[in-house]
DNA sequence: TCTACTGCCTCGTTATACGAGGTATGATAA
DNA sequence: TTATCATACCTCGTATAACGAGGCAGTAGA
């Protein structure tokens, strides 16, 4: 079953700033991590993860820095910026009340 | 804490099938389910259930059929098809495993 | 009479996901 | 050596969507 696309819709911030809080990362990374923690369910496009990446960091949010692995590859990576650590929290947040409100009214709540 | 727009994405259609399994109800009427089932959480805007509903119509998912209530109001009712039936169960079961997907992302699954 | 609620609708704006395409590097296999 | 693949970044155009704002009309109540 493919993942509804317009369900993704929303879920991009969330995840994005999640995965930044637990430790910086490139973009790539954070292609990987996601299918890797998903079990290939959750695969971000990379049309869809860099333009999203970039307006985080617009909104300061993220700061970003390039790095040299030992590959000798530049990666760029992302760190969150107080404001984002704050974000990132309270974008949590609003996932679970989000979806608890969804599921209150798929269960029929109040009836 | 307001309900943060980009999450409400995709889970338009997920809602209006699910209440519509339950019995038939008219555009307004939706509107009102939702906001007593989640507490006043969740707002379908006209702005944006009238076209959701034209477009689950078109697709073939809804009948529609003008009754007159008591008052003597056209209200236009709602009831899924056969096809809208197994799309409402589809929907439902994508939303779950959607929200599973995301939670397992946030809660650091395969770490 | 005037306001508030019910009940339907459309249009224009704004945002977004992402497919498709592009560039460049390093590693691996033929 | 050469070709291919994976890594790693990016942008542009298209399609779609949410919804604010507006409009119409009937009913109820102050």
């Amino acid at each position: 079953m493919p993942l509804d696309r317009e369900l993704l819709k929303g879920s991009i911030a969330v995840l994005i700033l999640k995965l930044l809080s637990e430790r910086d990362m490139y973009g790539y990374e954070i292609i990987q991590e996601s299918l890797r923690r998903s079990d290939d369910a959750f695969e971000f496009k990379e049309g869809t993860l860099y333009p999203a990446l970039h307006q985080l960091h617009k909104r300061g949010y993220l700061r970003s820095e390039w790095r040299t692995g030992e590959s000798g590859k530049q990666r760029k990576y992302y760190s969150l910026t107080a404001v984002g650590r704050k974000a990132a929290r309270r974008s949590e947040k609003e996932w679970f009340v989000f979806t608890k409100i969804v599921n209150a009214i798929l269960s029929g709540a109040n009836s």
